[in-house]
DNA sequence: CAGATGTCAGGAACACTGAAATAA
DNA sequence: CTTATTTCAGTGCTCCTGACATCT
């Protein structure tokens, strides 16, 4: 199997997306077993790697539309992973934590996430945190 | 703006997602002058840089299932950019090319993707051809 | 086998709303 | 203190993409 060849203008681009789709597949299908998603399991990990986090700091750090980091909680907690308490603080926003089954899956969650990512990311010409920084450069040109 | 912290088990895989929504938006921008979308344009490339090409080939290039060349090429079609028509020597497959009018906007449409893919892959720790062997060898990583 | 169609699910954006906090 | 504004989150809605099964 083939991508675009290098002389065409759109290589890069196209291929981003080819490769960011089938990736999403495969995650989900790696996911499965656990009725996660690509587009939820994020908030698991996120979740359990720190304590008093508010859906405001999840949507900057996805780069999600508040509305779609609101109904991928609630499936999360459709499933009793995920709770929600007001804060104590601050009436609008919510304090997010994992519930015990969420606490329990966390283990095999990321054991499924680190073996993707080994599968995923592997015999590169560079290496992972030097991939890291190229998305990070990628995004930072998006924002101009 | 930051993306996910290195340490995080899912920073790559998450950051891919991230990275190629966002710059699909973008080019979705960038595209709407020409009516065309993130979508559909790259049919228009690829049917103008060759004769005689399948809705097969498409899919493999693409990887995409079929059932949504069909449609891709619909939109277009539809738009009075491109035109089918049967093969004289397999009369299962369309010969696809592009009208006069679809033609016509190959400049423009090669110069948007390419100040595109210049504003996007610009300062980056690698070079351009060194990011499309990445991903050329990411899509490898997902065949398995 | 090449391609078209029916159907379905899911993700995400956007606009709008409401409620709480903060500023004027 | 009241009012205006900002901020956080939820809801309705639409759109789009893409897969899958089935049909021609």
């Amino acid at each position: 199997m083939t991508l675009s060849k290098p002389n065409e203008v759109d290589a890069l681009v196209s291929n981003l997306n080819i490769v960011a789709r089938r990736a999403q597949m495969k995650l989900d299908e790696a996911l499965r077993p656990l009725g996660l998603t690509s587009s939820n399991y994020y908030f698991i990990l996120k979740i359990s790697g720190s304590k008093e986090l508010s859906q405001e700091q999840l949507m900057k750090n996805l780069f999600l539309n508040q509305s779609n980091i609101t109904r991928r909680l609630d499936q999360l907690i459709a499933k009793g992973l995920v709770q929600k308490e007001h804060s104590p603080k601050d009436g609008r926003t919510w304090i997010i934590t994992l519930t015990s089954a969420g606490q329990e899956i966390v283990t095999e969650l990321t054991k499924i996430i680190e073996d993707y990512n080994e599968q995923l990311f592997t015999n590169l010409d560079v290496s992972q945190s030097e991939l890291l920084n190229i998305f990070e450069q990628l995004n930072d040109n998006l924002e101009r």
